[in-house]
DNA sequence: CGAACGTTTGAGATGACTCAAGCGTTGTGG
DNA sequence: CCACAACGCTTGAGTCATCTCAAACGTTCG
C-alpha cells in the first residue's frame, strides 16, 4: 500500500474507501536519485508527488546561494500539493536522500475536488499540516538560539517519523549532512558541528550523519521548547 | 461590499456570484479594539474571521515570553481559515490596532466545501498564500541580516496594501510600534531602532510607528532581496 | 590512488544582544 | 486641566553568540 503513511496517526485520517481513490490517483511511481532538483520555483505544475521513501526538502535561494530550507518532507508527506491550487511554486523542490515518490496528477485531484469533498477537505488539512509546520519553523529560527533550533528540529522530526513507524523514539534514520541541519536552522555548518558536539558531550543527543540516537529525549525537548501540538498527531499533547 | 478586498489582485481570482456567497455566509461584523486576543492555540474553532479594516497577527510565544509573529494580516485577508481545516490553531490570533471583522462560521464553509468545489479550490488557496508568505518569512529570518529583514517586510507590507488599495507605492499608513517590528523580524526593539535610523540617514526609508514613507523601492528591495513573485500578485513578476 | 565532499578545530571579527538611562507622547483620573 | 503613569522611542557602553577565514582530517567512491 503506497499511500500507508500518508495522514497516518493524524487527528484528521483517511477512510479506507479514500485511501484508496488516492491509490488510484497514482499514475506512476518513480525512483529519484538523492540531490537532484525536482520541481524549480515558477514551473507551472501539471502533478504533485507523494513521498514514499527518502528524504526531500523545500528551500529559498539568497542572492550569494546562500540556501534556508523551508521544509523537510518525510515518507507520507505529500511533498508539493500547494502547486495543486496555486499552479506554480514559490520554491524548489529537491531530494536530500534517494527517494520514491507516486506522482498524482492535477487531473485526478481536481475529480477528488469536484465529487469527494470530505476527502478534498482530507487534502487541504495536510496542505495546512505543512503551513502549521512553517509557522513552528519560524518560531525556532526567530527565537531559539543555535542548540535550540538544532534541539526542537530533531524533536519534531523524531516524532514525524515515529508518526509513519521509522522511529522508536530514541533512534531513527535520517540522511542529513551537518550542511543541511545548517540550512535547516539558519546557521552555519560550523557553528552546527559545535553544537552538535555540545549535545553530544551533554549526553543529550548523537547526530551521526545517518543515524541520530536521543539519549535524553525530555532534555532535548526542554532545549528546544518543544511541544508536538502543532503536528495534530492523534494522542499527541 | 464588505469581502471586495479578499483574493484581489491575486492570480486566483473570485466571480461575483463565488464573491456574493461568501458576503452571504457572513454572520456578524465585529468591531474589535486594538491589542486583543480573538483566538488562543488550542480553542476549537466554529468560526473564522475575514479581516476588513485594521491589522492583525498570528504569533507563538517562547517559554520566557518573547514572541515571534508568524503573520501579519491585512484588510482582506482570511486571517484564520487554517483553522477551518485544522479545527484548533497551533498559535494565538490577536489584533495589531482596532480592527473590523466579518464572522463566517464554519458550517457555511462546509456548505461551500459540498456544493461549490471551484470556491473551495480558492479559498484553499488562500491558506497556501499565507503558507507561502511563511516560506518568504523564514527566509527572511533564517538568511537575512538585521537590516535585510526590516527593508524585506517593509517591501512586503507595501505590496499587500498595494494590492487592497492602501498604499500608493510610496506611502502607506501602518500602525505597527517597533516592538512589533522586532517581533516580526525575530530582533530587539533596540536594534530595530537602529536600523529604522540607517534606512531613514540613508534616505531609503522612514517608519514613524504610523506612516511608512519609501524613498528610494528600489534600494529597498535589493536591501531585503525582495521579489513579490511568492504574492501571487496580478501582473506580479 | 586521488578527488570530492563532509567533519572538526582554532583564531579572530562582528552583528546583534543586554543592561541602563533618559526622553517624548498619550491617555486618564483627580 | 494638570499631573502622573504607562508606554514607546532613542542612545550609549559593554558583552556574547555566531560568523568568517583557514587548515587539517576522515570517508567514500570512481
Amino acid at each position: 500500500m503506497l499511500t500507508e503513511k500518508f495522514l497516518r496517526d493524524r487527528t484528521v485520517s483517511l477512510e479506507p474507501a479514500e485511501r484508496a481513490t488516492i491509490e488510484g490517483a497514482i499514475s506512476e511511481v518513480l525512483t529519484l536519485g538523492a540531490r537532484h532538483i525536482i520541481v524549480r520555483e515558477g514551473e507551472r505544475l501539471d502533478r504533485s508527488l507523494l513521498l514514499i521513501d527518502g528524504l526531500m526538502c523545500r528551500y529559498i535561494d539568497n542572492r550569494q546561494g546562500h540556501r534556508q530550507l523551508v521544509a523537510m518532507q518525510v515518507p507520507g508527506d505529500f511533498v508539493d500539493l500547494h502547486g495543486f491550487p496555486l499552479t506554480k511554486l514559490d520554491h524548489d523542490v529537491a531530494t536530500l536522500t534517494g527517494a520514491t515518490v507516486a506522482v498524482i496528477p492535477h487531473v485526478a485531484l481536481d475529480r477528488i475536488v469536484a465529487e469527494q469533498p470530505q476527502l478534498c477537505r482530507k487534502l487541504w488539512f495536510s496542505t495546512l499540516l505543512d503551513a502549521a509546520m512553517h509557522r513552528a519553523w519560524l518560531f525556532r529560527v526567530g527565537r531559539l538560539d543555535a542548540m535550540g533550533r538544532v534541539a526542537h528540529f530533531l524533536c519534531e522530526t523524531e516524532a514525524r517519523l515515529r508518526a509513519v513507524g521509522l522511529s522508536n523514539g530514541h533512534r531513527f534514520a535520517l540522511g542529513l549532512t551537518q550542511i543541511d541541519l545548517a540550512e535547516i536552522c539558519g546557521l552555519t555548518n560550523i557553528h552546527v558541528n559545535r553544537v552538535l558536539r555540545q549535545l553530544r558531550e551533554k549526553r543529550i543527543c548523537i547526530f551521526r550523519s545517518s543515524v541520530v540516537e536521543i539519549l535524553d529525549a525530555d532534555a532535548l525537548a526542554r532545549r528546544g521548547e518543544f511541544s508536538s501540538h502543532y503536528l495534530y498527531l492523534t494522542g499527541g499533547d
